[in-house]
DNA sequence: ATGGTAGGGATCCTA
């Protein structure tokens, strides 16, 4: 089964290529992030036609998160445990196929040293805590989607100009590599060796602004987390590049792993 | 240091 992630950047204004995509690629799950929509505004129909179920956590204006699947839907939890419900549409995780999914859509951050930096800081926290948990049980476990974070100097394209940045620092990569050092396998890197690469290869992001894409002014910020148990029966992944060179794209490009 | 582009939806916020 392919599980792949994408950060659409609203729902509603990328359905086109929505759907063309999951038409002609097909992939058996999709996690999607930054709905950008209420859970009454989501465009369900013309997905469940393409024989998709669907789970939804959506929100006015920002963030939001979905699930959709080839195959029934169970178990769908809607917020990270623990903390409460701070009203942010960022984490829907369910069972599909034998699988323990999630999206997720982690704060930008602003600004080093912002308030918001310190929330997205304590989301990961929050993260780590539920992914910990998720560990024990032994399952396969994939974790996708927007972490917000290029986990080394092989994820962006410009590691000068990009030192100590929003999404760079130390502290940012501080959170993401303690997933990694729980246990979890970010699937793209791990089949893909930054040494034996073209890095640029496997940007997910290239800001609207600046003619970024034109010039591959990328960042590898989407990411598939994967528990031991299912990295064991991952045996292929990849970027969907051509998503980004369409006529009003989203300013990410689907991430995938088939296992 | 600033501002550039996009989306939602309200005349600004978030990314």
């Amino acid at each position: 089964m392919i599980i792949a992630t994408w950060n659409v950047n609203s729902i509603r204004s990328r359905m086109e290529h929505l759907l063309e995509w999951l038409q002609n690629f097909g992939p058996d799950v999709v996690l999607l992030q930054e709905l950008k929509c209420q859970n009454e505004q989501f465009p369900a129909e013309p997905i469940e036609d393409l024989g998709y179920n669907i789970a939804v956590h959506g929100q006015k204006s920002y963030n939001g998160v979905a699930i959709l699947s080839k195959t029934p839907i169970e178990d769908v939890v809607r917020e990270l445990p623990g903390e409460g419900d701070d009203g942010s549409a960022r984490y829907i995780e369910a069972v599909t196929n034998n699988v323990r999914v999630a999206s997720v859509y982690c704060p930008n951050g602003q600004d080093i040293g912002t308030e918001k930096f310190a929330y997205k800081m304590n989301f990961f926290d929050r993260l780590k805590i539920h992914m910990e948990s998720l560990l024990t049980y032994e399952e396969k476990v994939v974790i996708a989607g927007d972490y917000n974070i290029a986990p080394t100097d092989d994820d962006v394209y410009d590691k000068v100009k990009f030192r100590n940045r929003l999404l760079t620092s130390p502290e940012e990569r501080g959170k993401y590599k303690a997933l990694i050092n729980m246990g979890y396998i970010d699937i793209v890197r791990a089949m893909n060796p930054a040494d034996k690469v073209d890095n640029t290869s496997l940007f997910s992001w290239w800001d609207y602004r600046q003619g970024s894409w034109d010039q591959n002014k990328g960042l590898r910020i989407d990411h598939l987390l994967l528990s031991p148990q299912a990295a064991d029966v991952a045996d292929k992944c990849g970027v969907d590049r051509d998503l980004r060179g369409k006529q009003r794209p989203s300013d990410h490009t689907p991430v995938w792993c088939q296992i």
